[in-house]
RNA sequence: GGGCUCUUAGCUCAGCUGGUUCAGAGCACCUGCCUUACAAGCAGGGGGUCACUGGUUCGAACCCAGUAGGGCCCACCA
């Protein structure tokens, strides 16, 4: 026993049986003639490093897989990367300031270079991570969504989907940054609240006297207004319908509109529309066929089409308008107002909105069968609750922007004529074929391919396909074999962005669902409840987490109360307690393997009895952690091995069986519990592999065809709910006696009697007798008087209370 | 503002179809113990008006309505 150390140290076992796995190929699938179990990986950012949320979404995976492993599926979980456009084109922007260049200064070739090598320089660090934490992936399939096969990918179902109609240019606000002169994404605008002010300008109504008076804080784009809009059912503005109005200073005349947008109780009741410069004005003007007019420039200066203060900037210009607005009468008065105002992450720039040509996916057809299918069960959300969140989304579905303005990414493939004129293909000598069937004969150096690429997500949608060369071939083994794929992990923000358009895309592409369970990660939070940020400071280093507390403690501490869908309170206390387990699980063992063995004993009474219970009680909590894993519960199948482990196995079943202090013990005795601690780790090798493995190994003489990785997962033998019932009792009718003692303060260790009836020759029962030792009971044969009961195996027990009030 | 969701022990959460496992678990806490697998441990212990108010019911943590307070997503209101 000497040898084996007192606390488990997972630094023993941990690069030692990765390889080892990886070596041997457990981790590897090929199609075969067994049932295939199949995860996608949510592809982490290539150059992002393992924060929290990783560890705990692949902690999650990683259990599923290893229990189907186990289960003898052909599990197979797929890992990659994303080439994540904006993130790493900020960062490689960033970095190449640092060295003092500008992106500007580059041609798109040479940024490219730089990302490319920037890419290749930290690409893969943090699936080197993952491997720290057990992640057994299938590495030998490994993708990139940026590789040249998914990247092709990409660019076909743009042409497939453009060939369709269902990809076509339109207009949108973009929120443009008038200092970087770029649009910036939705989460690169911060906003805040500023004071300003409402200004109410009257604007007099065509061929009457009267004037009718709007509410607005930008009077500056007064020069881009192309209607004024009233509320069909405000009563106050009856007598303007299908009149006109006078825009002041430009002196235009705009229609006045009707449409229930308006809110009637907010300023005057009555809505100036500037279509250029609004998003709602522009989906109002849409709908009611306004002009447009673009009243500034990129850098936010008033454009020529403003027609006054051209060249000024906007806020310079607000004041002076402002100012001639009251001048001419028409300003009646301002009031201090509170708004938001979008500010650019990047240059601190006031956002404007800024009408621009992108590239849409028209989403309402595809939306059907993917709404469809997550309604009626086909594919399932753990937690449920998000199914409502999904559907709402998804009823109102808006089309899909697909275009960016970086250069990290797919480019689209839509090749320019010098006229303006263009044609989606894959390469210019394709697009040279398309405009000649036009009609237009030119050459390729005449074509200029669109600068923008393609979202993201418009690479991410299609993983779960690409990953198994769906798009390359269609009809290919993989792609067969293991789509659909079988449980995704993924964290609920990214529902909607990721989640439904990859079930559009398998809809789309396939004709089948891309994977039939969603579970549904919380955040992980600090113990404030805090977000775990960088600029916080709050999150802990996961490598620092496995250095110090094992690979199984910190998966055991991120899965302790994380159930599906809630966040998650992260404490490093939880890898502490995940760690404290897996040193008593180490302990199990090594109480086991330093006993003696003497081939002569029989097998004492009180260990045939706890075997038969410990036997049962493993499958009740069999049956119970496999109906916690049916549902997704994965932190209550780990409570359940947890309980069964710590308290049926080592506080009961080790205590009742294990002989008195050097004695040796009976053969029976000893492979029934080796047998029962092999039972114990296949449960335990989902949450910790390492150490389940490391005993496992220790256990006996194995091989390669006999580790626990790929054991078969166990059995739901029968229970003998009798048994269980009856030590159930037993044990709390002790507990009783005990508090009961304790309550009547008797000395600690005071004799209490214990009776038996029934079968004369069972005399004292040994379980009994075991039990009254672990509760400092003394047993007696004397008749009980008043007494507790129980019975187990037909015997009946008495424990006479009233003996505690006078001990012996 | 629209939609979704939550409130049970100090903390994080279970509690499924209203009722003999209905008030639970883990952690934390308190009191003893370095006892021979494990102090990363063992033995004991305290702790809850199930957010609030009303209703339905023989019976409510659970169903309904309202109130208060959180959270998430979307749109951000001239």
């Amino acid at each position: 026993m000497s040898e084996i150390a007192k606390t488990y140290d997972p630094s023993l076992a941990e690069d030692k049986w990765y390889s080892y796995w990886m070596e041997k190929g457990y981790f590897h699938s090929e199609p075969d003639e067994r049932e295939p179990y199949t995860i996608v990986i949510p592809p982490p950012n290539v150059t992002g490093v393992l924060h929290m949320g990783h560890m705990l979404n692949n902690t999650i995976q990683d259990v599923l897989i290893r229990r189907a492993r186990m289960q003898g599926k052909n599990a197979c979980w797929i890992p990659g990367t994303d080439h994540a456009s904006i993130a790493t084109e900020a960062k490689v922007v960033r970095k190449l300031a640092d060295e003092g260049i500008k992106k500007w200064d580059l041609t798109r070739e040479q940024f490219l270079e730089h990302a490319w090598e920037w890419t290749h320089k930290h690409g893969g660090i943090i699936l080197e991570q993952l491997k720290k934490l057990g992640a057994s992936c299938d590495w030998e399939r490994t993708r990139f969504t940026m590789e040249d096969d998914l990247s092709e990918a990409v660019i076909d179902v743009f042409i497939d989907l453009h060939a369709k109609g269902l990809v076509y240019k339109g207009h949108r606000m973009v929120n443009w940054d008038p200092k970087a002169l770029t649009a910036v994404s939705d989460e690169e605008v911060y906003h805040k609240e500023v004071n300003s002010k409402l200004y109410f300008v009257r604007y007099a109504v065509e061929g009457t006297d009267h004037w009718v008076t709007i509410a607005t804080t930008r009077p500056e784009t007064i020069l881009g207004d192309t209607a004024i809009c009233i509320n069909p059912n405000d009563e106050r503005f009856t007598h303007l319908h299908g009149k006109r109005a006078i825009v002041p200073m430009a002196n235009r005349s705009i229609p006045i509109i009707l449409d229930e947008y308006v809110e009637m109780e907010f300023g005057t009741g009555c809505l100036k529309v500037t279509p250029a410069h609004d998003a709602n004005d522009y989906e109002l003007g849409k709908k009611h066929n306004l002009e447009t007019i673009d009243i500034l420039n990129a850098d936010g200066t008033m454009s020529e089409a403003a027609g006054f203060y051209v060249g000024e900037d906007r806020f310079i210009v607000r004041k002076k308008i402002a100012k001639e607005l009251e001048e001419l009468g028409n300003l009646v008065k301002t009031e201090d107002y509170m708004n938001k105002v979008g500010y650019s992450e990047r240059t601190d720039a006031v956002i404007e909105p800024r009408l621009s040509e992108q590239w849409f996916v028209k989403m309402s057809e595809m939306a059907k069968p993917a709404l469809e299918n997550v309604v009626n069960g086909n594919i399932q959300f753990h937690p449920p609750k998000f199914v409502n969140t999904y559907k709402y989304w998804m009823e109102n579905v808006r089309d899909w922007c697909i275009s960016r303005q970086l250069w990290w990414g797919q480019r689209i493939p839509a090749w320019y004529a010098p006229d303006g004129t263009y044609v989606v293909a894959k390469t210019a000598a394709d697009a040279v074929e398309k405009f000649k069937i036009q009609g237009s004969s030119l050459k390729a150096e005449e074509l200029k391919q669109d600068e923008d690429v393609v979202d993201t997500w418009f690479s991410s949608w299609l993983w779960p396909i690409a990953v198994f060369d769906g798009f390359k071939h269609p009809d290919g083994k993989d792609i067969n074999y293991y789509y659909p794929t079988n449980d995704l992990v993924t964290a609920p923000e990214i529902l909607f962005f990721w989640v439904a358009r990859m079930v559009m895309a398998g809809y789309e592409y396939r004709g089948d669902l891309p994977f039939k369970n969603v579970y549904l990660t919380g955040i992980v939070r600090d113990p404030q409840g805090r977000k775990m940020s960088k600029s916080l400071g709050n999150s802990p280093d996961p490598l620092d987490l496995i250095k110090q507390y094992g690979a199984d403690g910190v998966r055991v501490g991120m899965l302790l109360s994380s159930p599906a869908g809630n966040d998650l309170l992260f404490d490093v206390k939880l890898c502490e307690q995940g760690r404290n387990f897996t040193n008593k699980v180490w302990n199990s063992f090594r109480l086991i393997k330093g006993w003696e063995v003497d081939h002569n004993l029989l097998q004492p009474e009180e260990a045939r009895i706890a075997s038969a219970w410990f036997s049962s009680r493993f499958s009740v909590a069999l049956a119970e952690m496999n109906d916690h894993y049916d549902k997704f519960r994965l932190s209550d199948a780990l409570m359940s091995v947890y309980k069964l482990v710590w308290d049926d196995f080592c506080s009961w079943y080790l205590e009742l069986v294990k002989p008195a202090y050097e004695q040796p013990i009976d053969p029976r005795t000893l492979n029934e519990t080796i047998a029962f601690l092999e039972e114990l780790l296949k449960l335990l090798h989902p949450f910790t592999p390492f150490i389940a493995e490391e005993i496992w190994d220790s256990l006996g003489e194995r091989t390669e065809k006999d580790r626990v990785i790929i054991a078969q997962w166990p059995q739901v033998a029968p229970v003998d709910a009798e048994l269980i019932e009856a030590f159930d009792r037993a044990t709390t009718t002790i507990m009783e006696v005990r508090r009961v003692r304790n309550e009547k303060q008797l000395p600690p260790k005071a004799p209490l009697q214990l009776f038996v009836k029934g079968n004369a020759d069972a005399g004292m029962n040994p379980v009994i007798t075991k039990l009254a030792f672990l509760s400092d009971i003394e047993p007696t044969n004397e008749t009980p008087a008043n007494a507790a009961s129980f019975v187990i195996k037909g015997v009946e027990y008495f424990i006479p209370l009233e003996g505690l009030l006078d001990p012996k």
